[in-house]
RNA sequence: GGCGCUAUCGUCUAACGGUUAGGACAGAGCCCUCUCAAGGCUUAAAUAGGGGUUCGAUUCCCCUUAGCGCUACCA
């Protein structure tokens, strides 16, 4: 039975890169029908924020990918404490006296490698008791073996065989000064604890894992299948960081701008993964049976914004893509709400909007767009634009409105082909071009220039409302 | 500095050691057309550099270069 976890800590927004470790970790389970795990690594007492939590839990839920377990590691310290103390008393693990460095800024590593203190490590077990009995404070680390050295070696689903040296591997801290855990011990206690069978996470913790293993192996024996996911960074080759490239890091970047979830989840899916087969566009349950860790990359990934469009072209056109061609009846209710949010009701029948909806829905990229450029097709306020206002100056072409109003108003069947028919007549008997009382109706119906089959808006709109716009212009 | 990872069009990527190095986005052009999209077609665009191994390297090995990560009592 697969376990895996996703492990955010709450100290920043839910960064892209970390929404996708959360689709790939959640699309491995599902696919094995195994539990998803929720974990918050809020060790970090300093740094944690309930903002950020926040952050976390609203972009999860937009991306509605759901998970069966939860914990939070803030509410689990006696476990992590009774394993570093096991370890201590075990001598795998020993005191360390020395006092923090205050900016950890000023380590020369010009000499190689800092590894450990010498003298921390030869302090005897009755020294070491004696001086925290005494209330010096100290930092557990985990003992490295370095006499002998040996080889430490793990298969990553991802990366393939990895080995190091635990000469080249520190006395990383497991319990800080202050009682807290680091990230190291926290991390490995609670997933030997939540009995974690796959760690799926960034790659930045690729080096990290020999200390992990180090831990599994000392603490239980067991130890989970690592698969590490390259890294999403800027453009620029950088790390993608709030500071740094604004906004377009944080996940609701892409709700508030209109995105379907599917569409971000399916664009975040091909940055470092690919099915091998040339697909593209994918849905949900699609995603979830081609992946694999064999079709994960190794090589970092960049996602393709720039300061004048925050939005990677691909993530557009995919959302695009998802919009014009899932099933009308799921679209509806997610345009309907993104209307509402944008203070528009919808009148008539759910079978009329869906139809408008689909209409439409064709030349949108984003949820936005219907509450902006669809506005006509909602409310009865709407701007007209200039290029539409031009076709509607024509000269005839607003007494031609009113006399198609007319007819339009004894057109009993009112449908696509009716409307056309009499449009054409009307033109023929006035000797202008179809074009002109096409282009003007479109104007006068839509206030836009440009848009769907301007036949195909007369049943769209209902008959009342295309006469009462014919009228008005 | 040490250790680790990575390197194919601008971007995301595909390619049992044998291909005219493929697809997609973005770009250019054409077609379709009542407009705008969509769609169809065409076009431009890549194996970081150098050595090996091999009949034959994008692919395997080594070096160089570049980028990234870790090297904290952050995660």
């Amino acid at each position: 039975m697969i376990r895996a976890r996703f492990a955010p800590s709450p100290t920043g927004y839910l960064h892209i890169g970390s929404a996708r470790t959360f689709i790939f970790n959640w699309l491995f389970v599902r696919k094995h029908e195994g539990t998803m795990i929720l974990r918050i690594d809020d060790t970090d007492v300093d740094r944690n924020t309930e903002a950020s939590l926040n952050s976390i839990y609203e972009g999860l839920n937009w991306l509605d990918l759901s998970w069966d377990e939860f914990y939070r590691q803030s509410e689990r310290l006696d476990l992590h404490r009774k394993l570093a103390y096991d370890l201590l008393s075990r001598g795998l693990a020993y005191r360390d006296f020395t006092p923090a460095t205050n900016e950890g800024e000023d380590r020369p590593h010009a000499e190689g490698p800092w590894l450990f203190h010498p003298e921390m490590r030869a302090i005897s077990t009755e020294e070491s008791d004696r001086r925290s009995a005494a209330g010096e404070p100290f930092v557990i680390r985990f003992k490295v073996e370095r006499d002998p050295v040996r080889e430490v070696a793990f298969t990553d689903l991802v990366y393939g065989p990895q080995s190091k040296q635990t000469a080249d591997v520190e006395d990383f801290a497991l319990l800080r000064s202050n009682g807290m855990p680091t990230y190291h011990l926290a991390s490995c206690a609670d997933d030997i604890d939540l009995k974690i069978t796959h760690v799926v996470r960034g790659q930045d913790h690729l080096s990290n894992t020999f200390k992990h293993i180090l831990l599994f192996q000392a603490a239980s024996g067991l130890q989970p299948k690592f698969a590490h996911l390259p890294l999403l960074i800027a453009p620029d080759g950088a790390k993608l960081s709030k500071r740094k490239h604004g906004p377009v890091v944080s996940v609701t970047t892409y709700r508030d701008n209109g995105f379907l979830p599917i569409a971000y989840i399916n664009f975040l899916c091909l940055l470092g993964w690919s099915p091998k087969n040339d697909r593209e566009q994918m849905s949900l349950t699609e995603l979830t049976s081609l992946f694999s860790f064999e079709g994960v990359n190794r090589s970092n990934a960049v996602v393709n914004f720039s300061e004048a469009d925050p939005i990677d072209p691909k993530a557009m056109w995919l959302n695009s893509q998802h919009l014009r061609t899932m099933p009308i009846a799921e679209l509806a209710p997610i345009v309907r709400r993104s209307l509402e949010d944008h203070h528009m009701s919808v009148p008539g029948t759910e079978a009329q909007f869906e139809h408008v909806v689909d209409l439409i829905r064709a030349r949108y990229s984003t949820l936005l767009d219907f509450a902006l450029k669809g506005r006509a097709y909602f409310a009865d306020d709407f701007h007209t634009d200039q290029v539409a206002k031009d076709k509607l100056d024509v000269p005839g072409a607003r007494e031609l409105m009113h006399v198609l109003a007319d007819r339009m108003e004894a057109n009993a069947e009112f449908s696509e082909a009716s409307v056309e028919a009499d449009l054409r007549k009307l033109a023929e008997e006035r000797g202008v071009k179809p074009g002109v009382l096409i282009n003007a109706s479109r104007a006068a119906l839509t206030g836009q220039s440009v848009g769907p089959s301007a036949f195909a808006i007369f049943p769209c709109l209902g008959r009342e409302r295309v006469l009462e716009r014919l009228r008005r212009v």
